[in-house]
RNA sequence: GGCCGGUUCGUCUAUCGGCUAGGACAUCUCCCUUUCACGGAGGAAAGACGGGUUCGAUUCCCGUACCGGCUACCA
């Protein structure tokens, strides 16, 4: 029993990978990495119709990004190759053509008109145990008849004969034991007309050739259960299946239902983890990633919606995860989505990660703002002055960009009401003063703020907001004697005049 | 409609029969801060309902209600 460990994620390449996938990602690379053993990304690509290209290239890139590398996958090989279903689609048939030997299965010809001429007539049509007869199938047909039609090549496809009437029952790793009765299922198709298989033969098969021990999924698969558990009793055997585990929902945060792509755009936050355009529509899907979050914070969200260790830890590294998972603690409900805990977490991670882990995604973010840096050590500087502060990495764009460029606007009508001469000869003592400062560090600057207030019998809180607007342009940074010293001597004064002259 | 799953503060959740029901986000008050945050202190806020079982049920069982999922030659 002392089996490696093996569990996959198995995307189907039709669009970009929301919050929901990349859970189950999550949650079976931890699982994987936790017992030691290997994450195999499989890609279910058996509907030709849905083809979307550059989906699959998205899905690597998204897993990178969070540093959840598969160690078997089309782009990192393996010996269980091929990693993509329809390159796979002859291994598929032998399996399909043995269930019909063994009467587990059979051809049916009926023409996707002819069923859908049904379901119009007949509310809640099922093909299954009462209505198969009345169909066009091996089942009504004499061999004969069907071996006709075969080897015409008439279009059909092979169905699954649910048992009339029998219980199929489980053990979910997060659920415990759950029932089903075979007859409730239809008979599902097996293999389409096109010669791939649907996603029922397809897991089935590559779970059993990939030598996977442990499926998690996503708890819209728990109906069709019963259906996977039959083809491994009469394909595989029982005692060679997966442990499954049907993952909760993640749920819209307003209303109901299960969190849906659009629901992003209605309620002003990303659903996929980075962006994705729908090559069709042109359409753009916002992603965490460039709405400014860490992958760190990504990860960590996503494995606390429905996990937690059971202690009140909140912030968990990757490794951290890795050590602390297990399935079992995985919750039964579904858990609705909360952009303001996400940004929680970002927050947090900002705050406590050291800066050169994101001085580079900050410096690309000002240069795309059209900020030039030109100096790292100073931009290291401010990142560490301004981080409390930024809850996404974005919010470095507004809190750091007058380090390095004079405010293209000073919110002049903040200092104005209140502006007199009294002040502005504290200004032009203040300008005199700094010139002759020796020494550029903030203790000494405010110290002597404070002095020419008292010795102009000012306030000192009535000249420091105009001091602070001069300097960044708004009501907004850090303490103002903290970014006097960034910017250093000559930029503060330079700040003061220009201001002071606009104010004449 | 049928089948399956779920149900603790507004939200995410802890509790493996003893609860004054704990934490976090959000919210409110105060302190710190002559910007905004960070930080600190505190407040308000929950066991869907009805039956059992038990000395004792949030916890176990049953029913009801509500929510969700599935019901394609899509995954």
């Amino acid at each position: 029993m002392n089996k490696k460990v093996r569990v996959r994620f198995a995307p189907s390449p039709t669009g970009g990978l929301h919050i929901g996938g990349m859970r189950t990602v999550l949650f079976n690379y931890l699982f994987a990495k936790h017992n030691n053993g290997y994450f195999i990304l499989r890609i279910e690509d058996t509907d030709q119709n849905r083809f979307v290209p550059g989906a699959e290239e998205y899905i690597f890139e998204c897993l990178k990004w969070c540093g959840l590398e598969p160690d078997e996958s089309v782009m990192h090989g393996g010996e269980y190759a091929p990693y993509r279903q329809s390159e796979r689609k002859e291994m598929y048939k032998q399996y399909a053509e043995q269930l019909i030997k063994d009467g587990k299965a059979y051809y049916a010809f009926d023409t996707p008109q002819e069923l859908e001429e049904k379901r119009k007539t007949i509310l809640n049509f099922q093909y299954n145990h009462a209505s198969r007869n009345e169909m066009k199938n091996s089942l009504t047909m004499s061999d004969d008849e069907t071996k006709k039609l075969l080897e015409e090549n008439v279009a059909h496809v092979i169905r699954i004969k649910m048992p009339y009437d029998e219980t199929v029952s489980f053990t979910d790793m997060i659920r415990g034991e759950v029932h089903f009765n075979t007859s409730q299922s239809d008979d599902k198709v097996l293999l389409k007309a096109d010669g791939m298989p649907t996603y029922h033969l397809a897991v089935v098969v590559d779970d059993y050739l990939m030598k996977i021990t442990h499926a998690f999924r996503g708890e819209e698969w728990l109906p069709s259960s019963p259906v996977h558990i039959l083809l491994w009793q009469y394909l595989f055997g029982l005692e060679n299946m997966p442990h499954w585990a049907h993952l909760p929902l993640i749920l819209k945060p307003d209303g109901k239902g299960k969190l849906s792509k659009r629901d992003g755009d209605r309620l002003g936050f990303p659903v996929f983890a980075m962006n994705w355009t729908d090559p069709k529509t042109g359409e753009l899907m916002h992603g965490f990633r460039e709405r400014g979050f860490l992958p760190e914070a990504f990860i960590n969200f996503l494995a606390l919606l429905g996990w937690n260790d059971g202690t009140e830890q909140e912030i968990f590294s990757l490794d951290e995860l890795i050590e602390k998972f297990s399935i079992e603690r995985v919750h039964k409900a579904g858990a609705k989505f909360d952009y303001e805990k996400a940004k929680w977490f970002n927050h947090e991670w900002i705050k406590r990660l050291p800066v050169t882990s994101f001085q580079l995604q900050v410096k690309q973010l000002l240069q795309n703002a059209g900020v030039e840096i030109n100096d790292d050590e100073k931009l290291k500087t401010v990142i560490q002055l301004i981080k409390d502060r930024c809850v996404l990495l974005t919010d470095f764009i507004q809190q750091s960009s007058f380090f390095f460029q004079s405010p293209k606007e000073i919110d002049i009508n903040a200092i104005k009401p209140k502006w007199n001469e009294h002040k502005k000869q504290f200004f032009v003592e203040l300008i005199r003063t700094y010139q002759l400062a020796t020494t550029w560090q903030h203790e000494a600057l405010e110290n002597s703020f404070k002095e020419i207030a008292a010795a102009s019998q000012i306030k000192p809180g009535d000249v420091l907001l105009p001091l602070r607007i001069m300097l960044v342009g708004g009501k907004f940074g850090p303490h103002v004697f903290n970014i006097a010293e960034v910017l250093g001597k000559e930029e503060t004064i330079n700040h003061i005049k220009r201001t002071l002259q606009l104010l004449q």
